[in-house]
DNA sequence: CTCGATCCTGCAAACGATTGCGAGGCCGAC
DNA sequence: GTCGGCCTCGCAATCGTTTGCAGGATCGAG
């Protein structure tokens, strides 16, 4: 444990001399899969003096000759986005304990600059690619189809199941909060949808018209309104033009968290009591989300996890090439606050 | 710029070999710095083939001969605390444009980590460290005192000025928040100070202490309380504390947002009407935090700038070491919103 | 005692770029 | 006509590792 003075690099060579060995032993010996080629005694002594002498091999020149820089490119959308911070911090503790390395970049759903980031990794030769882009225009991110490298996709999943991905189940979780809200006693429930062009906001919709028809509802198509984009101030829009139809409505099923913050806006605005006149659940369960006036009702997904698993399929992968891609789907989770509750009977008491 | 199938990697040898030269002189010609020293006719030969090739230098092999990796290390305590998110994106995108890429970890303030982070980064090779990791015990990160390896410190400054550094003004800051309180009429005014060994801890303390002495008020030893992290929980224990003494108190000045909330927590539970009985002050302006209830008034930092400048800041030293280290301390403001209003008279009405 | 097999280890060639050095060609000056 | 200088470029070493190959030592079997 008592590492030498770190002032300057020690390379492999030293150790090999320290050793009393020649430096491709060394790198035998210190490499676990070839270490069985080097007589044990000999091995022991030059992990000693790897060891005294604090070596730290050079990424740089093993990934010259082998060809593998350890490293990974990590796409995402937007690092500020509340969503992705965990998502990432799940990818490199996962990473970390393989040795690797993320390259993390933004690409603000800018598809030039997505081209180009992949571009810029692939000139650093990065070993895989975790992308967390959820557009679902095209199957993959431009300019990977035919790129022979390994890929996993978070929030994304592809129809044939050609590459490994992990996703929250979307279905799944909607289907909770309808359930929530039906529970509850709602009937007239509303849906503000998230953009149709990513998947996430595809699939939310698509379960939410399955969860209530499940529930043998038949939901009213005035009832549910596509936004643009999963941001506060479409939300907002949705929500006043729900509204301004002037149907019967108890319950708001948001795209998203920022989505029902959206609303919030519109009750204050209005003069609406949430949840007394109406009940809003969310979707994400951002930081923070339990302190808002009302805290909100939404649902919790597993970003952390996602994260590490996906650096984990990545990492199984860069191990073997072969491999089956596996599809990873985690489980959401419904986190009941104070956005929610019965719905009002016409005289103004619980029903 | 037709790019030729970029199937597989084209290499330095290929180009030179395309356009008729040696390897060497390719080098030479691609290089921007070198590339006076062929000839002009020539050069524009290796570009060409270069760029029909779709060539792109293999930053491996050259970091390996030039030991530059054009790769940054930016150490931070945990992305998942929002404050971070906006700096590393500050970060990013300035180090994007000089065609740097940052490699981030976490270090979560453990200094066994922090050391082993940091030599993982060197062994990388990488041409600089941007550290947001703020203990005050040491000066430095330990094992980069004696590193000749470009550094800029975020949220901390050595005494000597030796090194870089872009913080916030975090006197001034706290100063805001008690000009105001003070303006709003208080005077009986706490301090839940964070820990003592942070630089930001210790600032905002003086910097409180500082502000009241400004306005002819001796503190009171009593209203000041030290908690132990940065943390909700803390917030609680030293707001209950707090409140446990029966002082006259009318306004509380948190470390940061967190303990603020850990105040709301306090208040909830005792049934204590904010800003109506009592008045709270953040510090940070955490995302969402102007949705709380009541909406935060606290201190917004400049994140994005933060990381930016200091971004800045090593791309000025790495092209030209020599530079005098600058020191950026960048203006905080207040933003008032509903946590803080005007104390009550004893009667219960506004003074 | 000899011979082949088995281990272990050293040697040297890669990987893809950069760079000091020197060789050759060309030109002008004397 | 010769020589010096300059411009341009090729040669080869180098960065720190990994890895195929081969040689030397050791050992057991015949």
């Amino acid at each position: 444990m008592a590492n030498a003075d770190p002032g300057d690099r020690v390379t492999l060579k030293d150790v090999a001399r320290r050793a009393g060995v020649h430096p491709g032993t060394a790198s035998r010996a210190l490499n676990a899969e070839t270490r069985e080629l080097v007589n044990g005694e000999t091995a022991e002594r030059v992990l000693a003096a790897a060891e005294e002498l604090g070596y730290r091999p050079n990424p740089i020149a093993r990934g010259l000759k082998t060809s593998r820089s350890y490293t990974v490119g990590v796409l995402i959308p937007d690092l500020t986005n509340p969503l992705f911070p965990p998502i990432v911090r799940g990818i490199q503790d996962r990473l970390e304990e393989a040795a690797y390395t993320p390259l993390i970049v933004n690409t603000d759903n800018d598809p030039d600059r997505e081209r180009a980031d992949i571009e810029a990794m692939r000139a650093r030769q990065v070993d895989g690619l975790i992308t967390a882009t959820a557009r679902r225009d095209q199957g993959l991110p431009a300019g990977l189809e035919r790129l022979s490298l390994p890929v996993v996709l978070v929030n994304r999943r592809l129809e044939d199941g050609a590459r490994p991905s992990v996703v929250a189940d979307d279905r799944k979780g909607i289907g909770l909060a309808v359930e929530h809200l039906l529970s509850l006693g709602h009937r007239r429930i509303a849906h503000l949808a998230g953009p149709q062009e990513l998947s996430t906001g595809h699939l939310r919709h698509d379960g939410f018209i399955e969860a209530m028809r499940a529930a043998g509802i038949d939901p009213d198509p005035e009832l549910v309104l596509v936004g643009t984009a999963f941001i506060e101030s479409e939300g907002e829009r949705l929500c006043n033009e729900l509204l301004d139809r002037e149907l019967e409505v108890t319950a708001i099923v948001a795209g998203n968290d920022l989505m029902a913050v959206g609303c919030y806006d519109v009750f204050v605005e209005r003069g609406i009591d949430c949840p007394g006149e109406i009940s809003v659940v969310g979707y994400n369960d951002m930081p923070f989300v339990g302190w808002f006036s009302p805290p909100l009702t939404t649902v919790h997904l597993p970003h952390y996890e996602i994260g590490a698993r996906a650096a984990g399929l990545l990492l199984d992968q860069l191990r073997d090439p072969e491999i089956e891609p596996a599809q990873v789907l985690l489980e959401p989770e419904l986190v009941v606050r104070g956005s929610t509750a019965a719905p009002l009977a016409r005289d103004g008491q619980p029903a």
